[in-house]
RNA sequence: GGUGGGGUUCCCGAGUGGUCAAAGGGAACAGACUGUAAAUCUGUCGGCGACGCCUUCGGAGGUUCAAAUCCUCCCCCCACCA
């Protein structure tokens, strides 16, 4: 069996490990156990935490326990690593609701019936520390000359913001809870994000100035897509695993917008698609480049929302920009309907609107703003002033134009700002 | 607690009484080109049924025909000192 290190390795993993020949002894062996942190700082986790998800996840497919952490306990206190602002503490409350949220999203990727994985809270054994012991215990460990040093908080060490004393903290608490995995679980690597190097080393040293055993850490790198954004991240705001948040369409558009340069990269990191598969994709260009995006997109829609889901997804984006060959050979492994099926816009953003609503007209300016196509009525008529509005594939060219009745195409009045954004009004028959 | 510096439209950052809805850059949006990509070029970029009106420059008052700009008080941030 090939060692899951090369599995991460070859797949974009990696940023840097301890102990390199150790941990590879360590990985070969049977019954390893290793864990990731979960930030418990919102409901839903994003698409800039599925680099540690889909990690846990190779983890449980090449025989390993992986321990998914949820930060109830260091959730109360904050990160400050590589953060430029302090977060805002979150109330007790607020974090136990976020931790449900979270659960549910990590079950789609990993399997944690039967002790096959486990999900925990630090909440269990931080919460009840008392302080005096946990000074004299765990305190004198740690070296406030090495702490101040620590790259994770340089930047707040310099920032005029500054580092208050709660997070300077933080680092000895993730220290604690490797001491504890350690100790319950025989859990003996830490992963994480670049970030949290600092903080995944302090807890290697603990283990071994308290217990006498090397225990591991290995970090990912900080994905950003080409063009320098931070994964994840659009103008919107985060792509959310939550469909409620971001939907499956919504979802399935954000990986088909990936930049050319990083198609293969996402593909490796993001689906589970074989890796020679892959490598064959990196010399495509044009369109068949371009139809491989949808592969992953697909994939990726399909991890966390489901086939259902993604087929409906795919569909819709068919329907709306009309579909894509792709070729048998690529990516074969990928279950994505080759052939475009039944036309299905269901998943494209809709709303309803009463027959008598418009038979009277409506201008298109405020229609546009109103189904959310424009933020305001102002950046709507800029739109349509701009010609980037169109009714039913027809471009708009005055903003009072009305829309009526006459613009009812099966039911539906197709609405499109720019060359990507679309809305489906559904005319509701009168009773 | 003292002294000094600062808070400007999404972000950075000009602006020190009228010509300011506020330079410049970035982001974003639209158009052209295209492959739902990138790059490039052009335009837009507070709100409003809109050649005009209304609301913005940390907050609240005040001076003035006129304030982001001057005065008073307050809040927040930073640096140095204690």
């Amino acid at each position: 069996m090939v060692n899951i290190k090369e599995i991460l390795s070859e797949r974009g993993f990696i940023e840097q490990t301890t102990h390199e020949r150790e941990l590879d002894e360590y990985l070969n062996k049977k019954e390893v156990t290793c864990y990731i942190g979960f930030d418990p700082t919102a409901a839903s986790l994003h698409v800039g935490s599925l680099i540690p998800i889909m990690a846990l996840a190779h983890m449980q497919r090449n025989g390993c326990r992986p321990i998914a952490l949820v930060g109830g306990g260091t959730g109360l206190v904050g990160d400050p690593s590589g953060k430029i602002e302090t977060r805002k503490l979150l109330t007790p409350d607020k974090v136990d609701e976020n931790i449900v949220g979270i659960k549910k999203q990590l079950s789609k990727f990993i399997d944690f019936n039967e002790g096959r994985a486990l999900l925990l809270n630090n909440a269990e054994w931080l919460n009840s520390l008392e302080y005096i012991p946990f000074l004299r215990d765990i305190g004198r460990h740690f070296s406030v000359n090495r702490m101040v040093k620590a790259e994770s908080y340089r930047m707040r060490l310099e920032s005029e913001e500054g580092l208050n004393f709660i997070e300077f903290n933080y680092m000895l608490l993730q220290a604690y809870d490797f001491l504890m995995l350690y100790e319950l679980f025989d859990c003996k690597l830490q992963m994480g994000g670049s970030d949290q190097w600092g903080n995944v080393v302090a807890g290697i040293e603990l283990v071994r100035k308290m217990r006498k055993e090397t225990v591991f850490g290995l970090t990912f790198p900080l994905i950003t897509t080409s063009s320098g954004v931070k994964m994840g991240k659009t103008v919107q705001g985060a792509i959310w695993l939550n469909p409620s948040k971001t939907t499956p369409y919504d979802y399935y558009q954000y990986w088909i917008n990936t930049d050319d340069r990083d198609v293969a990269r996402f593909l490796a990191l993001f689906t589970f698609l074989p890796m020679h598969e892959i490598k064959a994709i990196e010399k495509l260009e044009g369109a068949d480049l371009n139809s491989s995006k949808s592969v992953l997109a697909f994939e990726a829609t399909m991890l966390a929302h489901g086939r259902e889901e993604a087929v409906k997804a795919y569909n819709a984006s068919a329907s709306m920009f009309g579909p894509r060959a792709l070729s048998e050979n690529i990516l074969r492994s990928s279950s994505i309907p080759r052939q475009t099926e039944a036309e299905d816009d269901t998943s494209v953003p809709y709303s309803f609107i009463g027959l008598e609503q418009i038979k009277n007209g409506i201008p298109a300016f405020k229609m546009i703003h109103d189904v959310g196509l424009a933020d305001t009525k102002s950046a709507s008529r800029r739109l349509i002033k701009q010609g980037g509005a169109y009714i039913n594939g027809q471009r708009i060219t005055s903003f009072d134009y009305l829309i009526s009745d006459n613009d009812i195409k099966e039911m539906e009045i197709l609405l499109r700002a720019g060359k990507k954004r679309f809305h489906i009004l559904k005319v509701k028959p009168v009773k």
